[in-house]
DNA sequence: ATGGTTGTGCAAAACGTTTTGGATGCCTAG
DNA sequence: CTAGGCATCCAAAACGTTTTGCACAACCAT
């Protein structure tokens, strides 16, 4: 078995790793012991194993993990599935997960679709495949839904932060959307707002959809709803395009979500609007800039590493032991910020 | 070859997943013939390659990735090691390695250091291991500095963002620091400013030498240097420490990355101290967070993005033809935004 | 008839581990 | 002397693919 050249840039040097064939000759033992001696799964007389681990630093031998899980049936590594990494939020969220993952000796593979079904289907095929062991699914595009449907129950899957209409029989962990809408609602009722204009996500995603109804549950006045999707762009257009057509008479704005927050925050300033002297500004999720922003955004905190960590850890303590996780929910608390773009009702001014 | 019984939550239910071998039987020809029906590596008489393509879709077969990896000698999927995936620097440089990953058909392992040399020992021993076929390595703790250097050339490695001290023959992908100094410099300068303070970063990351560098070089007055480590906290301590002391005798501060800057405009406002009127600071890197703080943070725009994308798919270059890359560099441009924390100096008060 | 080509499929090796059922020799208790 | 126990170690199977050399038949041109 003559060592293979592998080339570097354009000249040869590097040569085959050492296999854990290569270890047994040079110690005159076979594979078996040598697996033994590393795994310490059965004893060894300590002559011959420390000639074998000798051997084994010398030769620099790290066995193939590729091969170690063939055999073992796992991978050790799961799958995040998450529409956007740079989002804050979703950032927290993998920064959860990847520590749930590490504390467990498991690797986390980023799946980052930017809600594109295609980039989606492929990321679930490594679980079809077997690549990984499992998967943290954070609300990925509505449309691969039934994809997702066929996995679940078939495949170890945990919902984080999004559970995704019409799914069952799943592991979900999520914040308590419901009780953040509700909170924003009685804290501008309680300043004294009357009509409200909510932002609202896509309808398909439930977390938005529960934000919505507590709020507008909470908020007893009248509410009149636009649907976003999400994106900083939207909240801007939604908001300037009442504005065109005269028909913003409300005294506060609640965005399902940070982002649209700001885009409605933009559209308002350059309309020359005061916030929140003449109208007040909620949002959701509390990322960073949340607190930097100019006025600081009052907004519901979002326990996302909470969430992506708890997601994570209940999945696991399934895969591990070789099961598929069955359904169970948990709901994480959220926590309203009060900050300053948020004021007592002024007198409406219908424009 | 019975089918093993698999476990769901508590009971019996899901069963060993189809091998090659069992399509092969249900369809009566050899594993062989399944296998080339599938990858089209060599011609199969039509009317068998349906037969087998039906019993495929019949059995929902699926080939294990493990297995095909193993024989492949390659597992299609990288590494990208990073200290933080929360800062948004860093999640910005990971969806650019997402993407350029994802277009070669690549997946990507999150490799979230924390700055800790453990964890940082254990990713990088999955290359060692073969698991990944690749590493895209931004920054970790430098203390692991002498681990990395053994990898290098041995095995596919490229260093994004930061060159780590020391280290040559690696493949870099970094943005123009020393560039993004300068221009801090020019523009403090040209607004009158004589003295500054410069934060930087911990001495063992180039970046920051290089930005300070820069910056002095072009600024050409007398500036203070500070020793801070990257984080919020480290740029409050380290100007209120010198407020308290009444050392801060200088019109403007320029903070070798905006988290430290952040932490700096917090000190100063509560020192009574206004920005940009009575001191003008400057950050580096863009985060979202600068254009919204109040004042919204003049700082240097860096390519995360790009440099995420570039660093990954320069690494897969080679990796997908089997080389370790050579050493070569690649220099990604930076802009000055100049917002509102910046301002013409006023007379240097003594405190 | 002969030799060559083409089409089709299979057997076996290889990738690098871990696991399991012995085999071997030695010691001790009966 | 013998049966059982213990300490060591090994051979072989198994994990699930892909690759390669070959066998076999049918066809064509000479």
């Amino acid at each position: 078995m003559p060592p293979e050249p592998y080339t570097v840039g354009r000249q040869v040097s590097v040569r085959r790793p050492a296999s854990i064939k290569d270890v047994a000759a040079a110690a005159g033992v076979s594979p078996t012991t040598v697996s033994h001696v590393l795994s310490g799964n059965r004893p060894v007389n300590e002559h011959t194993a420390a000639r074998v681990r000798s051997v084994v630093n010398r030769l620099g031998y790290v066995p193939a993990s590729l091969a170690r899980s063939l055999q073992a049936g796992s991978t050790s590594v799961i799958g995040l599935l998450i529409p956007d990494i740079s989002n804050t939020f979703f950032a927290e969220l993998a920064k959860g997960a990847e520590d749930a993952a590490h504390d467990l000796g498991y690797g986390l593979i980023l799946c980052n679709t930017e809600f594109d079904a295609d980039r989606e289907d492929r990321y679930l095929g490594m679980i079809r495949s077997r690549f990984i062991d499992g998967m943290v699914y954070a609300s990925g595009s509505p449309p691969s839904r039934r994809r997702l449907e066929a996995l679940m129950g078939k495949f170890p899957i945990a919902l984080a932060d999004e559970e995704v209409e019409g799914l069952q029989g799943a592991l979900i962990a999520t914040a308590d959307h419901e009780a953040g809408g509700r909170l924003v609602g009685e804290h501008l009722r309680a300043l004294g707002h009357r009509r409200a204009l909510m932002l609202t996500g896509p309808r398909a995603l439930k977390s938005g959809v529960a934000r919505a109804q507590g709020f507008v549950r909470a908020f007893g006045g009248e509410v009149v709803e636009r649907v976003g999707d999400f994106k900083e762009s939207s909240g801007y257009r939604l908001v300037a395009d009442l504005l065109d057509r005269g028909g913003l008479d409300c005294t506060a704005v609640f965005a399902a979500n940070d982002l649209m927050a700001f885009g409605a925050l933009t559209a308002l300033r350059e309309a020359g609007l005061s916030v929140p002297d003449d109208i007040s500004v909620a949002g959701f999720d509390d990322i960073r800039a949340a607190s930097l922003a100019h006025p600081p955004l009052t907004t519901v905190h979002q326990p996302a590493y909470d969430v992506g960590r708890t997601a994570t850890a209940q999945l696991l303590q399934y895969v591990t032991r070789g099961e598929v996780p069955p359904a169970s929910r948990h709901t994480l608390p959220v926590e309203l910020k009060v900050r300053g773009s948020t004021a007592p009702a002024t007198a409406l001014r219908h424009r």
